[in-house]
DNA sequence: CAAAAAATTTAGCTATGGCTAAAAATATGT
DNA sequence: ACATATTTTTAGCCATAGCTAAATTTTTTG
């Protein structure tokens, strides 16, 4: 059906005109389900079903013909583990991403809330020489216009752990460094309040109980802010 | 199936969203040729097969379901012709195309031979917020990027009479207002000439039998010009 | 550890939008 | 005007990528 793959060198450039839009998804969600900390490593059907909004039979359709173009390795009810040809799929996809984003911000003025719907749809419409340019014209960033790293053109992409605001000690100082980009109302919610990248916070109290926190914001205005927010944002503590 | 269309007006609003990447192109295909000179007004089954590079057959089921969707009028075996509704999605869908056109050669440097492709892509994927933000960006032009207009957000349009190169009588003068953006290679050929909008020729001398034109550009350098191509340039004589 | 619950896969369906081959309608040439 | 050529449509197929419902496997729990 496919031709068969047989290194990753090869495989994109096979691949490459055949990844549908829906592939990149998958491969991308699957990157990003395999990175985060929540899922203990196991990326299993129905996490990405439910992160693809799509039913779980959908799903298991599509991992079995990423598992068979050697996308990824699959293990029936065990979940999934990217091979190589995946994971650079997975992280071009990322790349184009996050250059879009970082574009529409910087160079079109979008806001915080609404880069991430647009570059998804964008993603799999540039080429190569579009990315190319627009990362030119941002001056080869490195970060997103959330603060995630952007991988380079070879796939290679760092993960710096920051800690998440709400994991701070009452007192302590830090810069926020990246925020996630789940929810468009929360960034919008962030943004009003001018917690960007970059800003210093500084957390003056903690309420027990799961309570939210009080937050001295570029050391001047002072605010209340749940968990679930602070949760959100990552920081680079003193 | 779909969602009865009483009004111009309405349809926009009840089909958009489930607008596909095909029905777009089809309605944009059918447009230009509707206004093209070459067919004599009637579009056919077979030159819309021809342009979109389908078979026949995908061309006439896909015509059939646009007239179900009363985007054209069918008349079997006798050809097209759009609706109110389906001329206001072709419009729209042009819209995109040449704001991005323009904004690739404008804001990021493409040059003339290689935006129709990517406008290809990206035309069917952006947001009524990109069109806002990019045709803002590039100050409400009312021109594309080889010249032809760009319809208003509103749908309006004007379609210029200029005359081909190749008209033009020995000894008369002119200036490029729009050239045809079918052919990259011819595209590059002519950007190669410094055959841009705006650029002055005067033809100073025409081969018998339809052969070459001697053309003089912006007052300076001179060179010989098919007529193939000349036909492809249009232009404001004096 | 067995039974119930939850997760996953399989089976079989849908719609989109291609395709080829054959049939039907229209156009053309003598 | 009629036979042939051309165009167009129909019939039936393919792949993609979704879905629900039922079957199966794994996990949890009493």
């Amino acid at each position: 059906m496919f031709a068969r793959i047989l290194k990753t060198s090869y495989v994109t450039l096979e691949v490459r005109g055949l990844l549908t839009q829906a592939i990149e998804d998958y491969l991308k969600t699957i990157y990003k389900l395999q990175h985060s900390d929540e899922h203990g490593g196991r990326v299993t059907t129905s996490v990405i079903a439910s992160r693809m909004e799509v039913a779980a039979a959908s799903a298991t359709n599509m991992i079995k013909k990423l598992a068979e173009m050697n996308l990824l390795m699959y293990t029936p009810y065990h979940g999934v583990e990217l091979t190589a040809s995946g994971e650079k799929i997975a992280l071009e996809t990322i790349r184009h991403h996050r250059l879009i984003e970082l574009y529409l911000s910087q160079a079109l003025g979008y806001s915080w809330d609404q880069i991430d719907a647009e570059a998804d749809r964008l993603e799999h419409a540039i080429s190569e020489e579009f990315e190319d340019r627009i990362d030119e014209a941002l001056g080869y960033p490195t970060v997103g216009a959330h603060g995630e790293p952007i991988p380079t053109k070879q796939g290679q992409i760092d993960h710096p752990k920051y800690r998440r605001l709400s994991e701070l000690q009452d007192g302590q100082s830090a810069v926020i460094r990246r925020v996630s980009d789940r929810n468009p109302q929360m960034l919008r919610y962030m943004e009003n309040l001018q917690l960007r990248l970059g800003t210093r916070v500084e957390v003056t109290a903690k309420a027990p109980f799961n309570g939210p926190l009080q937050l001295k914001i570029d050391a001047s205005k002072e605010v209340s802010l749940g968990l679930e927010v602070a949760g959100s944002i990552f920081v680079e503590a003193d």
